[in-house]
DNA sequence: ATTTGCACTTGCAATTTGCAAGCAAAATTA
DNA sequence: TAATTTTGCTTGCAAATTGCAAGTGCAAAT
């Protein structure tokens, strides 16, 4: 956050998660309920570990994701979205709207986007709310 | 286009607008009517020459601009969105709302996102058939 | 007690970005 | 008509960022 480029929504925005890894790492949370290091390094676009340290930390002091401790181990660390991360969902799910209109879309992704592209507003929410209680729950 | 990542329409899109500087020329597109090279190099967020250069050329390969002859001389070039590209407003739109939760907002687009908050279907489809209409008239 | 797993860090090479200057064609001015 | 300015770039080089490979330190399993 060391330098504003200027005072424009979408500039200060790009400036939190306009590279190309965040999304990917939001993307991880959101929709393969990834949560470790470890689970995201094994993502498809194989995004190298001082890089994907440095995106964790800028994230995380933008705000975007939290640590937690892990229940499992000490040793590994659970990341997870914050209110703000998770904020981020509508402008993923326009991502894939778009993409959906002028790429091919893997399998597996199909039904969701077509929810989405049926009834976006509820789909979106539900999606959310989803990952709102997930959160609170962890709290507890 | 050269080398994917993944097949991950996140992934694809980041590959199409997902650097630094895109979705900023595309704003100023959308949002300052600007058309033209010189115009993108006053923004305020002082592209260099070259990269400006590249982002453009690069958006025109995937197709979210277009060049056109310059109404008013040869010697300039008219840079439009393409359906492709206006397509992004939705995209841009949910930034915008995203900014307004967690950023100060400059004045002069307060009413734009005010209007957005209140009715965004209505507001996006305004805004994208205005765009779209411009495109139009122009190939006339 | 030793090995393995996990979350990083470090060093260095390769790529990308940013700055300053230059350049050709078109338009304007003298 | 000639000289100057505008416009849209390109080029060369330095600085920053990214990517790869090889560690490192602590926790957990064997």
């Amino acid at each position: 956050m060391s330098k504003m480029r200027s005072e424009c929504p979408i500039s200060c925005s790009l400036e939190v998660f306009g590279d190309k890894w965040s999304l990917l790492i939001i993307r991880d949370l959101i929709f393969y309920q990834k949560s470790t290091y470890g689970d995201f390094l094994k993502s498809d676009e194989k995004i190298a570990t001082n890089i994907l340290a440095s995106r964790l930390l800028a994230l995380e002091e933008n705000g975007i994701i939290e640590k937690r401790e892990h229940p499992d181990s000490k040793a590994k660390v659970l990341y997870r979205l914050t209110n703000k991360g998770i904020d981020l969902l509508p402008i993923i799910f326009e991502i894939h709207l778009w993409a959906e209109k002028y790429f091919p879309i893997p399998e597996d992704l199909q039904e969701m986007v077509n929810d989405a592209k049926k009834n976006k507003e509820v789909a979106l929410n539900t999606m959310m709310e989803g990952l709102r209680k997930q959160l609170e729950e962890e709290v507890v």
